[in-house]
DNA sequence: TCACTGGGGATTTTT
DNA sequence: TCCCCAGTGA
């Protein structure tokens, strides 16, 4: 039945193999970094599906990005081919907006819904707390769109989080906020990216019958990072498999790192305890990267406690060294690197073998006008993001007021854009009759109310509803090109660009020419061709899905976005205390433990070289900060390093700083912008770690960390700050 | 309605 | 430094 079937699993290693055998019940498998874990996924379901009365529509393979997906699809295409048919391979969001359009109508909401992003939900958000007569200076829409997000990651319901808060004046406002967000949403029939999961599993819940269904349709579940997992992804997998109890994921705890995002790393730690009789398989053959690679990752990650034990290892021992250098500034390190590049170029590589990794995005300036100097192409990955765009946005709001006119978001972005003499009064005096019919904007303009507005500003809304009616027509029977088209040619957003005539312009038009065409791609290859699908499938990707590897530019990106990712050469860069790890994260265990896990996938991404560069001055938002060389270089085994100039320093945290940290982290402020006040009037050698001293404006704290000029302190009222001592004056208690 | 200005804030972000 | 947003004046 399957070409090359079972000989094909003569080329697994050993474990490799068990893992591919081991198809009932709950399995967890420990796949460390470059071990293989897709090609044991791939014959794994291979293997299955040799399995009698199992067919491909009984198996789940869940991803977290869209190109694992598709990757782990090609592949199990290319051996299976047509048998591959009926199976679900795809992220964790794409599934759960499969099942939901099938059955989202029994919690209220239409089958039309649209997905909103993080900037639609932020004004949404803004919205919601304008409502409740909030202020916006004291309820912050970002810190108040984390705790929401917070609380969907964990299946805290708006009135189980009013509950649990209600003692606590400030977070039971947020409770009242996100209650009212929740409720905007609904009213709008949207979901947000947390509610995708979220009302999966709420359906479920509610729903035994739908549950049941998906449950004996999917005897094989698998998925991948299950490290990254937060709990709602966790109680959906759990409801799914419940039934079969054939559950297979694949992680490793050691490269969880996006703990800040949700990801709940004890869902690995775990799975023993919550799946009873899991059998666990460890892959730890690495055949990625050299010896030398992989032993400066183990001891790097061996300074982390809370993690499953795991040793990398290769058949490929030696190789290069890991070369460290250390850098004037940031333009020194920039420029080693292109002459670096440059150098290697000369030899065997091509520009797609480099990859330049760095902690924040701000970073990546300085790569680029170094590379720029030296001619060599690069990507860079992150940043704006292509539908991030503001033209793109504006078409998108454009089909998805066509597609789902309840959304009043969408609405108001576009209803003066391009300008059609529409205001803020007009959209305020609508929106407030809207409201008071319990309607959403649209509808409420289909039949507007003598006097509401004026006779001029109600011609103007006349027009804008006939242009869109006409184009809610035109999607009955139009393909999707074609409607954009339209929607740009009839709303004058095309035109009004064209007379702009700008250099600006000129690349939106180009980015809107992008944007049909990706329409068209998707024509080709999406099953359904409709509007809904059409738009799920662009709110759910992200520009690291362009990412193709082998072309001849070098990547740059952030350590973040290389995860999974693998490089011949790669360097890290930045690695300065401070930066890496950041110093939000040194004052917390668990914090300072992902930057060193996101040290690993860093160092991980290597195939042959690794190169690791730090600068003694780094200038950051236009101020000089002195840096010493992260901890993470000090964790280096000495002899897989070559220093081309540096002597690198141990680092460690004041060991009897007796500060509780829960109580920091509750007023925890960072980063305030201290304005020179005195300068350079203080004597360095005063300043040690745990020593009392006070600043002229935040009062008494004790110096909690220390790198070149900059001070971490806590203080005693006003959190923890940094202060850079060439500008502010400490005294000494 | 729109263009300008000044203040404040600025990890990481698979979907 | 650079970017976003709220507030202001024409």
């Amino acid at each position: 039945m399957i070409q090359g079937g079972k000989s094909s699993y003569q080329n697994l290693n050993e474990k490799q193999r068990e893992a591919v055998m081991t198809t009932e019940g709950p399995l967890l498998i420990l796949a460390g970094a470059g071990s293989g874990k897709t090609t044991v996924l791939v014959n794994r379901i291979g293997h299955i599906l040799d399995t009698n009365g199992v067919f491909p529509s009984n198996i789940l393979a869940i991803t977290f990005t869209n190109k694992a997906a598709r990757e782990m699809k090609e592949r199990v295409e290319r051996i299976l081919g047509d048998e591959s048919d009926g199976m679900w391979i795809s992220t964790f969001h794409s599934c759960c907006v499969r099942i939901l359009r099938k059955n989202i109508d029994r919690l209220g909401y239409t089958s039309s819904f649209v997905i909103y992003d993080r900037s639609d939900q932020l004004t949404l958000l803004k919205g919601a707390i304008k409502e409740l007569d909030m202020n916006e200076k004291l309820y912050d829409p970002k810190m108040v769109i984390g705790h929401i997000s917070d609380a969907k990651d964990k299946l805290i319901s708006p009135a189980e989080f009013m509950k649990t808060y209600r003692d606590d004046f400030k977070m039971s406002k947020i409770a009242a906020i996100y209650e009212r967000y929740q409720k905007n949403l609904k009213k709008n029939n949207a979901l947000d990216f947390d509610d995708i999961i979220v009302k999966t599993v709420e359906l479920f819940e509610k729903n035994e019958e739908v549950l049941e269904f998906y449950q004996r349709k999917f005897k094989y579940v698998m998925v991948d990072e299950y490290q990254d997992t937060n709990r709602a992804q966790y109680r959906l997998v759990s409801l799914i498999s419940r039934l079969h109890k054939n559950l297979c994921v694949v992680g490793d705890d050691d490269q969880s790192i996006y703990g800040w995002r949700g990801a709940d790393i004890t869902n690995i730690l775990n799975f023993e305890k919550e799946f009873n009789g899991a059998v666990v398989i460890k892959l730890e053959q690495n055949y990625r990267s050299t010896q030398n690679i992989l032993d400066s990752a183990n001891a790097v990650i061996k300074n982390n406690n809370e993690r499953k034990s795991k040793n990398l290892w290769t058949d490929k021992s030696g190789g290069e060294k890991i070369k460290v250098f250390k850098a004037m500034d940031e333009r020194e390190e920039g420029d080693f690197i292109s002459r670096k590049i440059r150098e290697l170029t000369e030899g065997d590589n091509g520009m797609g073998d480099f990859a330049v990794l760095y902690r924040t995005n701000a970073q990546s300036r300085a790569i680029e006008e170094a590379l720029m100097r030296q001619n060599i192409p690069y990507k860079i990955y992150g940043g704006l993001k292509f539908y991030d765009r503001k033209e793109i946005k504006d078409i998108i709001a454009y089909l998805r007021l066509i597609q789902n006119p309840l959304d009043d978001i969408s609405l108001k972005r576009i209803i003066n854009v391009p300008k059609r003499g529409i205001g803020l009064k007009t959209i305020e005096k609508l929106e407030s009759f809207a409201y008071s019919k319990e309607e959403n904007i649209y509808s409420a303009m289909l039949d507007l109310e003598d006097g509401l507005i004026s006779t001029r500003a109600k011609s103007k809304v006349e027009q804008f509803v006939s242009i869109i009616s006409t184009l809610m027509a035109m999607n009955e029977c139009m393909n999707i090109s074609l409607l954009i088209e339209k929607v740009l040619e009839d709303t004058g957003y095309m035109e009004e660009l064209k007379n702009e005539n700008s250099v600006e312009s000129q690349t939106r038009i180009e980015n809107l020419k992008e944007f049909i065409s990706s329409a068209v791609e998707f024509e080709q290859i999406s099953e359904e061709k409709d509007l809904e699908t059409f738009l799920a499938s662009i709110s759910l990707v992200s520009d690291l899905d362009s990412l193709e590897e082998g072309d001849d530019y070098v990547s740059i990106m952030t350590l973040h976005s290389a995860k999974g990712l693998e490089f011949p050469v790669v360097f890290m860069v930045g690695m300065e205390e401070g930066i890496f790890p950041s110093s939000r994260s040194v004052l917390d265990e668990d914090r300072l433990e992902e930057e060193r896990r996101l040290c690993y996938v860093g160092i991980t991404r290597a195939q042959q070289e690794l190169y690791m560069t730090y600068a003694n001055e780094r200038t950051i938002y236009g101020r000089k900060n002195y840096g010493t060389n992260s901890r993470f270089l000090s964790e280096l085994p000495q002899d897989c390093l070559q220093s081309y100039n540096a002597k690198i320093d141990k680092i460690k945290n004041h060991p009897s700083s007796n500060i509780d940290m829960r109580e920091i982290k509750k007023n925890f402020t960072f980063g305030s912008s201290v304005k020179p006040e005195v300068k350079k009037d203080i004597d360095n050698s005063g300043i040690e770690l745990g020593s009392r001293i006070s600043h002229p404006k935040f009062g008494e704290g004790t110096i909690v960390s220390k790198t070149g000029n900059d001070v971490t302190i806590a203080f005693e009222n006003k959190g923890v700050k940094m202060i850079n001592l060439e500008y502010v004056k400490l005294e000494k208690i």
